[in-house]
DNA sequence: GGAGTATGAAGAT
DNA sequence: TCTTCCTACTCCA
């Protein structure tokens, strides 16, 4: 699924469930899960998201002053999505849950999952985007084309076959094999 | 039941 | 440039 569009859909979809919704504890990490445990055991917090390209940033803001913002960068790998169930009905895959207060609005304990069947996907604890890519075509389309219009003499880099140009995340963050071809073909 | 396929990308060669 | 990580699904004998 996750490409630029999916990322962000994505992005969206965490902000609109997680909008005016209380979670609680620390966020338990799968058994197999790969990347860190959250060290993020807050009694009442928030979350919100934003997307840049193939990356979607998580953040987590206690609602004390006394505790910092938590940051959590993931990358979605071939299978990675956020869903947003029942505790009943958590998924297979879900390898870090984030659970609602139980006493919110809605009767029953929810839980936003990052579910990712493959575990090709990942989660860093940092604020900072990924360092080797590029701009959002969406949200930072200017930067988006003078990073493309200001290194257009590097050979090394675009002197190549457009198919290839196009998968290079420094230029093109958010494009993959299936959105590349689709603008190919177009 | 086995072979082949899948939207990523780090690490080895 | 190749290999590896991993699961789910389709197709075929």
């Amino acid at each position: 699924m996750p490409e630029g569009p999916e990322i962000k859909t994505n992005s969206l979809f965490v902000n609109s469930v997680c909008n005016g919704k209380i979670f609680t504890g620390k966020p338990i990490r799968s058994a197999v899960a790969k990347s860190p445990e959250i060290d993020f055991d807050c009694n009442k917090y928030t979350i919100s998201s934003k997307s840049r390209g193939k990356e979607l940033m998580l953040v987590l803001q206690c609602e004390c002053t006394v505790c910092d913002k938590m940051h959590l960068l993931f990358r979605f790998g071939m299978s990675g999505k956020f869903m947003f169930t029942s505790k009943e009905q958590l998924p297979k895959h879900a390898h870090l849950q984030f659970y609602t207060a139980a006493n919110t609005s809605s009767a029953e304990q929810c839980v936003l999952s990052f579910v990712d069947a493959r575990r090709f996907g990942s989660w860093h604890i940092t604020q900072e985007w990924g360092q080797e890519r590029g701009p959002d075509v969406v949200y930072e389309y200017d930067a988006f084309c003078d990073n493309i219009l200001h290194n257009l003499h590097q050979e090394t880099i675009f002197n190549k076959p457009i198919c290839e140009v196009l998968l290079n995340q420094k230029y093109f963050n958010g494009i993959g094999n299936y959105l590349r071809a689709e603008i190919l073909f177009r």
